[in-house]
DNA sequence: CCGATGTGCAACTATAGAGTTGCGCGACAA
DNA sequence: TTGTCGCGCAACTCTATAGTTGCACATCGG
């Protein structure tokens, strides 16, 4: 495995949402995905970023589980990694429902009240 | 409605991730949640952090549209919108299914690259 | 009317992280 | 062997923002 693989799942949704919030990282992902597999070097020359900036990007997308970098020669190839952000989303429409679920819940104790103060 | 309504899909998640990319935010989500309604000062009492500090992440929470805000007299209460969390999963799930496709296809095209290698 | 309570505005501090440059090292080709 | 290319490490700058405190304004109960 690239990093960690298991893991609280609070954190790792913790990361993943770190991880998507710059949109830098998420137009990396973009190129990324459009192309399978690149190294930091030559994304560097798509993006309006160093190199090095392009690495710490990869790092902490790798932190996340959102892609993974193997070593080929000199060079190392990233791909993107499409699990992890399912995973986010998952929890995502979970954690919506259950809002859905404790908001109707509310109203209906609050309509219940309400007859009760005749 | 609390704030803008129509607006970019893509400038939408944008402010929904970076929104949830706060720890203190997802917490301050989570007691809104589950007490359906609450007021900043209330909220402030529950989580270790100033009224202010709260204030400014309703704000951002607003902005993302993942809260709403009412005033009831000098009191100002917020509730939780399920609806724009709702929306960044499906834009997720969508997302993790074109790289899923992606993936596919360049590995396919590899596949027919190596058997005209003969 | 007056005290108490809740909001809003403003100035300020401090830390995280996005970005940079510079350099040394290992791997490949001629 | 030597030059080139890509990677990794380290130090540094700078901006965004999470957090604070202080005060002024509005609203409610007595």
């Amino acid at each position: 495995m690239t990093t960690q693989e298991g893991r609280d799942a609070a954190e790792a949704v913790d990361s993943i949402l770190a991880a998507l919030a710059d949109p830098t990282r998420r137009q990396l992902l973009n190129v990324l995905a459009a192309q399978g597999e690149a190294t930091a070097t030559t994304l560097a020359e798509q993006l309006p970023v160093s190199r090095q900036a392009i690495v710490k990007h990869l790092a902490v997308l790798d932190a996340a589980g959102l892609v993974s970098g193997g070593r080929a020669g000199r060079e190392v190839r990233y791909a993107v990694r499409p699990a992890a952000l399912d995973a986010a989303a998952q929890w995502m429409t979970a954690l919506a429902a259950d809002w859905d679920r404790r908001l109707a819940n509310i109203k209906r104790i609050a309509e219940a009240a309400d007859r009760e103060q005749d």
